[in-house]
DNA sequence: CGGTCCTTTGAATTTCCTCAAACAAAGTGG
DNA sequence: CCACTTTGTTTGAGGAAATTCAAAGGACCG
């Protein structure tokens, strides 16, 4: 049921993203992707990279176990695609309705400023993401996810999730049901409130700030 | 005592760099650094690369609780010293006698090739080692690392351990008495042999292939 | 309204950590 | 050269944190 839900979808995304292309004065259309639309899959060429016009993306890979490491979440404004390799070591899919624009690469040199200044706001992202997973538990994990959703996505204190708590978990390395717990305890320790399971209101920052350290 | 010993070390590494700046053909002399001598501070501007000639260094950062992640370890031929910031975010020490030549930056344009290099290594560096911190467990850690060691330094199946468990621990985000435990676990299953603490003989690496995936 | 998917909560279990002690190796000073 | 210290490693016992398994609740969709 759950994968020709996800056949569906994805074809009509690709309508979709097709009908979409229309000609504006920036340089390239945007397409457009559904909820849990497939952008680009490990193993293909790496290609082009995506700048996101509205929407969220998360970029992760497998385990053959069916493990999966989630490696960041995308927002609107953000570029993603970027590769270490010439094939994709990972998976980017639509989170919520998407849509992306597509950056072509400077065609043959390789080294613009640009793909270093990715390069290396993908190092720190993954040394810092490194330090959460590696080094702290449930709590503190969970409150450095919130305050960097606070960072990158502030509407006055609140904060919408466009993952679901199973993205969060293979993202900070935890199960659900811990993510769940987690959340859970902010709750009753008044650091947040829940008006609905994907709309976070940061009721304490502070605390989570000094969760972190 | 030990503040003591560490300082008194740190002298002589500086004497001794000192004197073995020797003219050689190539560009820079070497320094030279006695065990758990720093090589650079979190928190100083970042600066040179470095060459590792010989020896072994590690870099880690530390959260204000002493918690410690290693984030990695380099060896004989490695590049080590590039940092995403401005400021160092990580420590570099030498874990053995270690000899490293000084590499001078391209002056002015950031994005050469050599960089951009250097950031993609570290950048797929610590993508998998997130994946192993991120979603695995004790074993496949340690297997992860002693496979990593063996790519790196083979010595046909024997591999030679310059750091301590504690930096083991830091690194794979486990406690030495966990690795102590997991060492002691492979050695009874007859995947590896400890002539020494320091030296492991990888007896079956495919058993250690096999926990990776 | 019924079904699916996601989330929450509880109970049992596992894994890893903490604390403690013994052991081993290397260096120091008498 | 040998006691003695220091540092690093191993091992055991108990406990805490997170996972697994199970079930119930809630939101959304046709």
């Amino acid at each position: 049921m759950q994968t020709a839900t996800l056949a569906v979808a994805r074809n009509l995304a690709h309508t979709h993203a097709i009908a979409l292309v229309h000609s504006v004065s920036r340089p390239q259309p945007v397409s457009s992707f559904l909820p849990e639309c497939e952008i680009y899959a490990q193993g293909e060429r790496s290609g082009a990279l995506y700048q996101i016009e509205f929407g969220a993306v998360r970029i992760y890979r497998l385990l053959s176990d069916g493990r999966r490491q989630v490696v960041a979440f995308h927002f609107a404004g953000e570029t993603f695609g970027f590769e270490a390799d010439r094939t994709r070591s990972f998976f980017a899919e639509a989170m919520v309705h998407t849509g992306v624009r597509t950056i072509d690469r400077p065609a043959n040199g390789q080294a613009t400023p640009e793909l270093m200044a990715l390069a290396l706001r993908g190092l720190i992202r993954a040394q810092e993401h490194l330090l959460v997973v590696g080094r702290q538990r449930a709590m503190e994990r969970i409150a450095a996810f919130f305050l960097d959703m606070m960072d990158r996505q502030d509407d006055r204190g609140q904060i919408e999730l466009p993952m679901t708590r199973l993205d969060i978990g293979d993202y900070l390395g935890m199960t659900i049901e811990t993510v769940s717990r987690t959340f859970a305890r902010f709750r009753e320790e008044g650091i947040i409130r829940l008006p609905s399971t994907r709309i976070v209101e940061i009721l304490k920052p502070e605390r989570l700030r000094f969760l972190c350290q």
